[in-house]
DNA sequence: GTCTATAGAAAGATAGAC
DNA sequence: GTCTATCTTTCTATAGAC
């Protein structure tokens, strides 16, 4: 084929990182080289140092991204004002969220270890302003006697645990609809902490 | 230093292994050089070729072990015959069993796609086998009337990536000890599948 | 903005001395 | 059983033509 020409892009950026995404969660992120993500574009390896100054950087834009954009649908989210109610939000919402990324969520959960300390704690950083969403949903719950969880943090662990693992096995057009998971999912929850 | 010498080696291969195990964990399978774990065990790269074939192979043989041992572990574990006590010895098991090797739990979730398809198979295959032990104590209980839970192949994985996520936030010497932490997750699994 | 070409470093794996 | 040395490949990143 050898492509040769073009000046087509404002898109090849967009393209870079949605290859990058694509590979990096495929295959990790050591495993996968410049070489690959540029075949997967269609341009050579040289360009790609257009659009991002290094590999590691690459990474992290596609991480802080993930987890802006995560915390601004959450917050876009609408929900009720009890406890109960914005913990059903918030399974439905986590479920659904994930499974429209479900490269993106792999990435932020295997790949943090690839990056810069200054790097990894901005990312730590929005992830933990996202844990504690949950965790004040479950405090103000026991506070107001709606919930029995013996232990706060570790149940906003073990409910973000349990739903970001429907992203490992989910797949679209298998015998259980989006809406059924949530259903299933919530009924758990709901069972594993109210009073 | 520059080690020169000996020949006092029954033992370099478990070295090499706990080695690997413990990179591999830390910075990732592709990020991990073989220079780096000869390094880390105190001999020279060549030198492990002569206890693996190549760096698959090394992460392959780490991962089986860690897949055989957990399943004998469980095999031996002593349990009762009544679902909600079968139930309550896995939970407990998992965790305790997953919080003595967190490097290996890691590996084993993460670094499976680095694996060739056969080894990919036969590690998977595993990995099924231990999720079916705790599939036919969610079936047999529900069956028996004690477990509610909306669907069994789903609350087993729910409950596998709950109690998996402990590895991820434990420490030791933090605020919960284990059987603290065994005691939390029980009550939250207890009552998210208990009619 | 993308290409070709390449510098420079590092990788996996092997050969042969000791 | 380990070392030194090296083959061969591949990598990230850069330089300069178009």
């Amino acid at each position: 084929m050898a492509r040769k020409m073009g000046s087509h892009s404002e898109i090849t950026g967009p393209r870079i990182r949605a290859a990058a995404l694509k590979l990096f969660a495929r295959h990790g992120f050591a495993a996968v080289s410049m070489r690959q993500i540029a075949a997967e574009v269609g341009v050579q390896a040289g360009a790609l140092y257009l659009y991002t100054p290094d590999k590691e950087t690459l990474l992290f834009d596609l991480l802080k991204e993930h987890m802006d954009e995560l915390l601004a649908a959450w917050r876009a989210e609408p929900r009720g004002t009890a406890p109960l109610a914005r913990l059903e939000a918030f399974v439905r919402f986590h479920i659904r969220h994930n499974l429209d990324r479900p490269d993106a969520v792999f990435l932020s959960y295997m790949e943090l270890r690839n990056l810069g300390p200054a790097n990894f704690a901005a990312i730590e950083a929005l992830r933990r302003d996202y844990e504690d969403q949950l965790e004040a949903i479950l405090r103000d719950g026991a506070i107001a006697g709606t919930f029995a969880a013996p232990d706060t943090k570790i149940a906003t662990l073990a409910i973000i645990a349990m739903l970001t693992g429907v992203t490992t096995w989910y797949r679209e057009g298998g015998r259980l609809s989006r809406d059924r998971v949530g259903d299933i999912y919530w009924d758990m929850v709901r069972r594993a902490v109210c009073a």
